[in-house]
DNA sequence: TTAGGGTTAG
């Protein structure tokens, strides 16, 4: 669009000047006068529409009254077509002309508004005198939407300066504004308490739904209710603030009262009504009520509703039935982002992590783009499978839609990144955080201590403080893990000890587990059994604890106190029989490890087999103990055989004390060499020669000594990194040595 | 010329 112009110009559009009537040319000859005009290119000939301009300009000398009957059409006209432009060369227009803006300051303002441009919105409303209450109302407002709590908040506060009275517009807008979490609530009080002093707290109801909103989002839901109760025409959007309200904060069978109460009231519930109560119903795993009220819905006719129909997939999945939730989904025509990600999630939630990859992909497929909901579901996903191809794939979703600085996205990646093993690229991804909370230091905390890193996760939970965020009960179990896996042990105790002291984080079993374990490992049983008596009612984890630490150190005695203690809590723990009769094993303790075998065959219970796999060329080969049933089986044991050649010469002395069988030393030794872990290692050597991929393995049991040995040696051989995951933590393999410092 | 509620992630 162009704004004023020359008249040749214009008459370059006009080129056959006979077809001007005489007002035309008046038109353009006044133009030519003054030189400017305002045209639009698409107008081809002068039409009445710049006739009206010409007489306009012609007025504006005689007065104002007939400027404001003029002008005002434009206004409307370029408001409609939301052209701020326009709007701009209007109001130079006037302000050349001499139009004072007082008369047309609030329709501009408006149309500023409509536009979406509030910063010219706001120089006009700055400069006026003399506001309408509207214009008033209708700055807030818009500052509302644009997500500017602040300055909402400081139009209202100038408007009480300046003397003009809020309405119920003005309430009903600015409650929103303070319920900002990041504000005082102090504010939203004061502006409740004005509210009732002017009679408007509950006479409206969008003024008592705004009030009750407020009060939900403070979780005040004892303030929310009584506002509730006060306002005499409830509606249905009073009732579902208050149900989500409720809902939002755990208390499901009050939102469900309030959601029997509306009916009975004969309010009729809606679309949003639904949607809220039927993520009620899931949270609280209330799976009757949520089917009760998925036969409303269809009866009522909201089937084809999107929003209901989401809460109903999340309601099933929360209940535990994933495949009700994908029929939901199937039965649903268009379903949108929130939709497809509620379904990733459920999947992800529901330990059903590929099919929520496949999902993602047909998403993507389907043109629907992902946000920082979906992408963090779909990484977990790729954490849980310990998939690090797939996750740098999804890492670059998340770089291609700008969501590197989210601190949900950044979290999930952080986890991926310290769950394969990553922890360089997880503090990469951390740092390129702008926005972070404690959960996101906590995951970076956590990234580093099952990596071993303990001095990086010290210095990071120290400088939590200087960041401005209190550590919660996370932050502190990550960092006596850190401790525990890098054998830290007077950092660990000192931090417990100051935690103690502190009693702004309570500290819960799972700290003392962490301790046990900690204390246990360096050999300093007794100070473990200590704090456990220390713990009131401790529980099934805190002996298990001290057993596998007693197993580490051979304590036969302590670990039959233990085993009493968890067979006294929890009588059918298999983990603890195994634990003993590995322990019984170790120590050569053989009649007493038969013993135990026949209590544990008599009780049915087994030891879970010791597993390992590899993820090579985006394929995935489990091994188990001396199963040769892979189809490369003959090349994965000529490459052992070479690698324990080339690790004997070296040094390596293969540990029998690992061999929880009783027979004789040789066979021990063979049996030593086709753990798991080494074939899968053999494996992945065989496959791929480059000296620059890394080597992942992961088992689901913890790596037995004589192999942490062994790899230790392999790294070196073969020069290349190696990194196992087992079920405690991540060893990674490089030179001969392991991050873990043989602390494990 | 101005106003309110919902569904997805640690």
């Amino acid at each position: 669009m162009v704004a004023p112009c020359e008249t040749e110009w214009l008459l370059s559009y006009c080129p056959k000047k006979e077809m001007h009537n005489k007002s035309q040319r008046r038109a353009i000859g006044f133009f030519a006068k003054i030189g400017r005009l305002i045209a639009t290119p698409e107008i081809t000939e002068i039409s009445s529409y710049q006739l009206r301009y010409y007489r306009l300009v012609t007025c504006v000398a005689n007065g104002v009254t007939t400027a404001f009957q003029l002008y005002s059409p434009l206004i409307r006209r370029y408001t409609e077509r939301k052209s701020t432009f326009h709007i701009k060369a209007i109001q130079n227009h006037m302000i050349t002309s001499g139009v004072p803006l007082l008369i047309l300051g609030d329709k501009l303002i408006d149309a500023y508004l409509k536009c979406g441009d509030i910063l010219d919105a706001r120089k006009l409303f700055d400069g006026l005198p003399k506001k309408h209450i509207v214009i008033w109302n209708a700055m807030i407002a818009s500052y509302i939407t644009h997500r500017k709590a602040k300055e909402a908040i400081g139009i209202y506060e100038r408007m009480l300066l300046d003397g003009v009275f809020p309405d119920e517009y003005t309430f009903s807008s600015i409650f929103k504004a303070f319920s900002d979490p990041c504000l005082v609530r102090e504010g939203g009080r004061r502006a409740h308490g004005l509210s009732v002093v002017l009679g408007l707290e509950v006479s409206n109801v969008f003024v008592g739904s705004a009030l009750v909103d407020m009060y939900a989002k403070y979780g005040k839901m004892r303030d929310a209710r009584l506002v509730a109760d006060r306002v005499v025409e409830k509606d249905v959007v009073l009732m579902t603030a208050l149900i989500v309200g409720y809902s939002q904060l755990g208390e499901d069978i009050k939102a469900l009262e309030a959601f029997c109460e509306m009916i009975d009231d004969g309010i009729m519930a809606n679309e949003y009504t639904f949607a809220s109560i039927l993520i009620t119903c899931g949270n609280s795993g209330d799976l009757n009520n949520g089917k009760s009220i998925h036969g409303l819905i269809v009866r009522l006719g909201f089937e084809s509703a999107v929003a209901p129909q989401t809460s109903l997939l999340t309601m099933y999945s929360r209940c535990g039935l994933i495949d009700d939730c994908l029929r939901t989904f199937k039965l649903l025509a268009n379903p949108n982002q929130v939709t497809w990600t509620s379904l990733i999630t459920s999947l992800v939630q529901n330990g059903r992590e590929e099919m929520a990859l496949t999902k993602f992909r047909k998403m993507i497929r389907e043109a629907i783009s992902p946000n920082s909901f979906t992408l963090s579901s779909v990484l977990r996903a790729c954490s849980s499978l310990a998939m690090l191809e797939e996750g740098k794939q999804v890492h670059a979703f998340v770089t291609k839609y700008g969501l590197d600085t989210n601190k949900y996205a950044g979290a999930a990646i952080i986890d991926l990144y310290g769950k394969c093993g990553s922890t360089d690229m997880a503090r990469l991804a951390f740092d390129a955080l702008i926005e972070f909370d404690v959960v996101s230091v906590n995951s970076m905390i956590y990234s580093y201590a099952q990596n071993g890193f303990g001095h990086e996760a010290l210095q990071l939970f120290d400088k939590m403080k200087d960041l401005g965020i209190r550590p919660n009960n996370v932050s502190i179990l990550s960092v006596l893990l850190a401790c525990t896996n890098a054998g830290l042990v007077e950092e660990g105790c000192q931090i417990f000890a100051s935690i103690k002291k502190d009693s702004n984080v309570e500290l819960t079993k799972e700290h003392y587990a962490c301790m046990v374990d900690l204390l246990g490992r360096s050999g300093r049983l007794e100070e473990a059994e200590i704090l456990i008596n220390q713990v009131r009612d401790p529980d099934v984890v805190l002996w298990r604890t001290l057993l596998s630490v007693c197993r580490i150190h051979g304590k036969v005695e302590m670990a039959e106190k233990a085993v009493e203690k968890v067979l006294q809590v929890a009588p059918e723990d298999d983990g603890t029989h195994v634990l003993l009769s590995n322990l019984y094993a170790s120590t050569g303790k053989w009649s007493q490890f038969v013993k135990m075998k026949s209590t544990m065959r008599e009780m049915r219970l087994k030891k879970s087999p010791a597993m390992s796999w590899v993820d090579v060329g985006r394929e995935v080969h489990t091994f188990m103990a001396g199963d040769f049933s892979h189809p490369r089986s003959r090349e994965i044991l000529v490459t052992l055989e070479e690698l324990v050649e080339k690790v004997k010469i070296l040094g390596y002395i293969p540990d029998t004390r690992f061999v929880l069988r009783d027979m004789d030393e040789e066979k021990k030794e063979s049996s030593l060499y086709y753990h798991s872990e080494k074939l899968a290692i053999a494996f992945a050597i065989w496959k791929t020669t480059d000296q620059i991929t890394k080597i992942r393995i992961f088992k689901n049991l913890r790596v037995c000594g004589d192999c942490h040995n062994w790899i230790k040696f392999v790294s070196k051989v073969v020069g290349r990194e190696i990194i196992a995951r087992d079920a405690k933590r991540f060893h990674h393999f490089k030179g001969g040595l392991c991050s873990c410092g043989d602390y494990w």
